[in-house]
DNA sequence: CGGGGGATTACCT
DNA sequence: GGTAATCCCCCGA
């Protein structure tokens, strides 16, 4: 099938994930997350991402300490952590900072890039290529992505994430606002890749809203 | 133990 | 732009 996107990334590995989160959030626009799921492989090009910190920032679950839910959040950097948003939506995050600190990076939106017919059936909803995986609740149902995959390892499978070779330059990358928060709202915490039609369509500061046609 | 509020989405007007 | 759907977390009592 349509594997070429193989060709733009490497293995991933632990060390990759000891960045500052910030950093982090950078890096991963580009990197490739796949599941490897009964469904045959899923995978996408992420475009969009948002860096959720321990220190100062009121929106992280992990401002008031570690809970039940959360618990993910403070594993080692690398770590999966995958929660249920408003009782019917996955959202996913690559968890990140040292061991023991509450850190993530919620990824919002890919590009499908294999996989394409098996996503259309999970999703269960007719629409453009360009929000088959637009979206954090969107694409975490267009992989499979399950709340049984909070906590596991990235570099292991089923659910893995592959490494850019060539990282997105500062000019291509556009720094904004977070999405749907009252806590916190003017950090400058989202990243989206500059232009990317698989972005979410929702806007923050420095994306303007882009939803002006249906279907 | 009760209740408000989500790191959302789709469909309505 | 407004809001229902849907449920679990977590705070305060």
């Amino acid at each position: 099938v349509d594997a070429d996107w193989q060709k733009s990334v490497r293995a991933v590995k632990r060390a990759d994930f000891a960045a500052p989160t910030i950093d982090l959030g950078r890096a991963l626009i580009g990197a490739v997350l796949v599941h490897e799921s009964d469904a045959g492989v899923l995978a996408g090009r992420i475009v969009e991402t948002e860096a959720y910190l321990a220190e100062g920032d009121a929106a992280s679950h992990s401002h008031r300490g570690r809970t039940e839910r959360n618990k993910a959040m403070f594993g080692p950097a690398g770590t999966a952590y995958v929660y249920l948003s408003y009782g019917m939506h996955r959202c996913f995050n690559v968890v990140s900072g040292p061991d023991g600190v509450g850190e993530a990076v919620l990824v919002r939106a890919l590009e499908p890039v294999e996989g394409l017919a098996a996503m259309r059936a999970l999703r269960a909803s007719e629409c453009a290529e360009r929000k088959l995986c637009a979206g954090p609740g969107n694409l975490t149902r267009a992989l499979g992505i399950a709340l049984a995959h909070d906590g596991c390892d990235l570099s292991r499978g089923p659910l893995r994430l592959w490494w850019p070779r060539r990282h997105a330059s500062a000019e291509e990358i556009e720094v904004g606002t977070r999405i749907g928060l009252t806590k916190a709202a003017d950090l400058p915490l989202r990243f989206v890749l500059r232009a990317s039609p698989f972005a979410s369509a929702s806007g923050g500061r420095g994306s303007p809203p882009r939803r002006s046609t249906r279907s």
